[in-house]
DNA sequence: CTGAAAGCGCTTACAG
DNA sequence: CTGAAAGCGCTTACAG
């Protein structure tokens, strides 16, 4: 006799059959029933005609086995976590759009949390995300703190525990693509706006640029430095940055922003401010958001590939699931950036009418 | 005795404890175990003290129950299904920030899946995440076929299945608001991008645009509406579309765009074209994504409440979930767009500079 | 070629 | 106030 069901199900023509129900109805045990359905029927020698009839009966049924108890049976619950920090931002997406590419095909899903930058989120996440049985944790610019005992990839992350790999952008040849170009058109006085305190790239990317900037003979001015406050979203960061800038009261000719939204930003406070982008300021960003190509005046900036990094991320990590602590990567995977020359740079002012020195901007707000 | 696990665990420190082993830990059943880790403890009148040494024991070894055991027993997954379009794009990020918000703090996690217009995955992710049992389905601005066996809340999508709610933006208010705008700026020749065929939001705000034309006296000329064509990502639809609208050489002073991306497009070529936004042709855009604010000129735009819409529509889910069926929602719920006047919209030219007619654009590219 | 039985880690009537 | 036992829906040695 088929079990009654336990609470009265709400659902329609397709209610859920069990493995259970489908081998009473097929008057096989479960173990035939199992094996058919999740293709290890070869291995057993099932005959095809039993292999047909299960078949059969499961599309009739529209049977599909529950991966819940899948997962607690085989323990592998086919799950992964991915912690961002933000995920409606271009940065956090481009990367899941990656990350789904590879999961999906390997019959995974990912569990996605944000932690809008809150330290309690961000220590939590991991734990809750375990309970919830996930293989592995794709940690996206996010500073995971202690050890876990799942592996864990971090894109642009630069933790040094021992079970995490690294997915990072060649930050020196990024530097050197955006400190050449400046230069090649000219630019001495370049103002830098660093990234924010939390932000994982900020550190390397800022070693990056001063050796780069050392090797290829750009002096970096530290009035001309200033950095994205921590929080707020969108390009408010970048403003206030740029208006704080533009207070200093220092003359600069280019500028080279931690991130596209930091230099749209920018552009619009310059903008307001009556300085034009490019002619009088060349702008330079990183990253290569949606929206760089389509700002106006399009972005130059240094294209991260965001989705590639999510791939491998994905990938890795469900290398490392797959295998032993002792093959795990041993050290982080460096992708390479590109520069992608827009409409947002152009040849330092100075050298276009030669003679002229660059414009000291007081207090243009 | 305790268990041998089953295999080797690779994990550091916290290898996970289980129930049982915690239970056998403390001399305790698994029973009173799991009474005061999951709060019912009070209920059972478990006295203080084993409550104590219980909770110490597990902060000890770090136990969290695991969400999959608990899930197949009590039939409850906590976890619902997200299915978008496309996950690095803004319309359906900003959706699902609002989802996450409310999901989260009810202790529900889900998956996304995106689909990218393709038919077949459309079809098949359904059952996908059926099978990962989730509880619910929210469709973002995707069409779901079949009937299923969970509640299923559809955001600007306009299934008829009945288990399906769906969550409306007021789109006559949103035709309305753009309209006025544009007619109390003078302008009579307006031209109108419509949205790709697949996308739910097309025919409704199309036939909002129709009902609210008509009212205000704003007279369609079907020479001036050009449709986004199928597939594409970010503005190269909309650039596309207004291609072809300048092609027509039909005169017309403002653009109505079905979304920001595509208005952004549309002000990319009309640039290209050496046509000035705002001064010669004034555009509207529909959404208000992160870039509309940054684009230059700023977008004049409706606002589509992303963020409330997914927080609606998970709140609505929760509670169907929750719910019997006969208690569920018998129509959509609406939400309000709002109007956010930028820069991309001005005076018609011909009133700012009076007897001068509309430019005619001949190929202009 | 097929099946009976154990067990994954929980929760929950039922009993005392 | 606490516990023994059943069972959620699967998979997988083990046996024949």
């Amino acid at each position: 006799m088929i079990s009654k069901p336990r609470n009265e199900s709400r659902s329609k023509a397709s209610a859920k059959a069990s493995l259970k129900e489908l081998a009473l109805h097929l008057g096989l045990s479960q173990t035939t029933v199992s094996r058919v359905i999740n293709g290890s029927a070869g291995a057993y020698r099932i005959s095809a005609a039993t292999q047909e009839r299960v078949k059969a009966a499961a599309a009739k049924l529209n049977y599909r086995a529950s991966t819940l108890a899948r997962s607690l049976r085989s323990k592998q619950s086919k799950t992964v976590g991915v912690i961002v920090p933000e995920i409606s931002e271009g940065y956090s997406t481009g990367v899941l759009s990656g990350i789904e590419d590879v999961l999906l095909v390997s019959g995974f899903f990912y569990f996605v949390v944000s932690h809008r930058h809150q330290p309690e989120l961000l220590r939590e996440y991991p734990s809750l995300l375990l309970s919830r049985e996930v293989e592995g944790i794709i940690a996206v610019d996010s500073a995971l703190g202690e050890d876990l005992p799942v592996p864990v990839v971090a894109v642009s992350g630069h933790s040094r525990c021992k079970s995490m790999v690294n997915i990072e952008l060649d930050q020196v040849l990024a530097a050197r693509y955006a400190l050449e170009h400046l230069q090649h058109l000219g630019h001495k006085d370049v103002a830098f706006i660093k990234g924010q305190s939390y932000s994982s790239d900020t550190r390397s990317r800022w070693r990056a640029i001063c050796k780069v900037a050392a090797d290829i003979g750009i002096a970096i001015n530290p009035h001309l430095v200033v950095q994205l406050e921590d929080p707020g979203l969108g390009t408010a960061p970048g403003r206030a940055a740029t208006v704080k800038l533009l207070e200093r009261n220092v003359p600069f000719t280019a500028i080279f922003a931690f991130n596209d939204l930091a230099a749209i930003g920018a552009i619009t406070v310059l903008r307001e401010a009556g300085i034009d982008v490019p002619s009088q300021v060349s702008v330079v960003g990183f990253d290569d958001i949606l929206s760089a190509a389509t700002n106006n005046p399009a972005l130059t900036t240094v294209r991260q590939p965001m989705q590639e990094m999510g791939r491998v991320a994905a990938t890795t990590l469900l290398q490392m699931i797959r295998s032993e602590e002792a093959n795990w990567p041993k050290q982080g995977i460096h992708v390479l950036p590109t520069f992608v020359e827009r409409q947002s740079t152009a040849i330092a002012p100075h050298l276009r009418k030669k003679g002229l020195e660059p414009v000291v901007f007081r207090s243009a707000l």
